[in-house]
DNA sequence: CTGATTATGATTAAATTTGATCGAATTAAA
DNA sequence: TTTAATTCGATCAAATTTAATCATAATCAG
């Protein structure tokens, strides 16, 4: 029996069932134990099944990947007083920029009477400001559906043409050494914002605290001020590094 | 009962009553309390529900998903039959753009499967084409509300620097003299567009024809080929000063 | 036929999962 | 506000699953 033939058999069970367990697989395909892990754990890298403890499952069984909306639902709480700290800075007739975080979202809701420009390639934040006291201009270039927003090279040529005196960003780690984030583009649309903005402001709960992610793109001199609600040693690493810390309470 | 299996279970349980509590998640599943608690800890932080004293809630009440209003179901069938006749002149690799009309955002149903790429300052089309095989690039530039759409000079620039094969385009009026708009804010966004498209479509339903607008903003030579489901007499007088008619039965 | 590469199975240490327990935190009630 | 009842998170132990290592068997090229 070749590998292919047991790969075969593993997937009709699979898309008979939905799912299979490994003692299961090995009396009915006649080898041990070993051979249907080894199997399953090639084919899971092939992309053909999802691998779970003791078996597997059918690709279109599991749960889908994370979206926008999911995390937005990660540490509410945190992100709320984080905002509401932050909009607190924000005057009217400010112009500012709010990336496409899940952080920086939760900002709209404290800024929809305020008498502002908010410059953004976040589709929620458009969604959520359009129908407020908030003039919004929206940044163009190619949508990407998972990230509910808008990046490229034309989003980097428009953020370089607009100014702001304040800017709300989101990463996806930072720890004394610089900042993270989790694809290049959000780190070029991070950085394109930061250099356009008379203050940043880094809006961070304290799960991103200590983290790093695949890219890190900045050092911490990007940011002027970290609004977060976490409080622990590190906090006084940033200030040494010139970074104004707001702590709040979540 | 692996993880997933019960992660799938208790979002079933969240969509049938939008919240769950603990106990009854622990005695409907079979496992402990301390092991539902921990799944939901894990649920929770990747933003799959959102967590509360004694059990969990959907998260679609706690955010709103991402949608744009669309208005406009006016003449609906007759849109519907010249946006399908429309779809069919384009080819898998075309680039097209589409304006922010609501006869224009009917074309995205009968396109969603195309390979092509769509320039739009439409929020409803990008909305609509999101989850498609279609790549979508957004016009950047001032977000205005009440149509949806985004306009002003960055969006002007922004389609100066794109070159599409074709354009599908609404107005809100056409004569022998030329086409009208509702505001000069659509009428330099159809300019833009028309003069960056190869062949230029104008779909308009029969209540367009013949109907004047206050602004008129260029004679009919802007446009190709007209898509509609009129065909009373001046059909012929836009054949004379030609363009092609493609008539439809609504 | 021989040597080398590959596939398989056995063994064992490491990692995961699950449930129990208990102090701390949160909610509800008085 | 204080008190009582739940619920939570952390820690620990037991059971299971996994990954790594090694030895043996099968396959293949020259």
């Amino acid at each position: 029996m070749t590998f292919q033939k047991r790969a075969y058999k593993i997937l009709e069970l699979l898309e008979a069932f939905g799912e299979v367990e490994i003692r299961q697989l090995s009396t009915k395909i006649g080898v041990s134990e070993v051979t249907v892990r080894r199997d399953l754990t090639t084919m899971a890298a092939n992309g053909l099944l999802y691998r779970t403890h003791g078996g597997a499952m059918k690709i279109s069984e599991v749960i889908k990947p994370v979206s926008f909306a999911n995390k937005a639902a990660v540490n509410l709480k945190a992100k709320d007083a984080i905002c509401r700290r932050a909009a607190a800075e924000i005057m009217d007739s400010d112009v500012i920029f709010i990336d496409c975080g899940s952080t920086a979202f939760r900002l709209c809701q404290f800024i929809k009477n305020k008498k502002i420009k908010v410059i953004t390639n976040s589709l929620p934040v458009v969604n959520e400001l359009q129908h407020s006291a908030v003039t919004v201009n929206l940044i163009g270039g190619e949508v990407d559906a998972a990230r509910q927003a808008v990046h490229g090279t034309m989003a980097q040529e428009h953020i370089a043409r607009y100014h702001a005196s304040k800017a709300f960003l989101g990463v996806d780690g930072i720890t004394a050494e610089g900042l993270y984030a989790g694809s290049e583009h959000e780190a070029s649309n991070t950085l394109a914002m930061a250099s356009q903005s008379d203050c940043v402001y880094l809006l961070c709960d304290s799960s991103k605290i200590g983290k790093t992610s695949y890219l890190k793109f900045n050092d911490l001199s990007l940011v002027n001020i970290l609004v977060t609600d976490y409080n622990g040693p590190e906090v006084n690493e940033f200030g040494v590094k010139g970074i104004s810390v707001f702590s709040v309470n979540a």
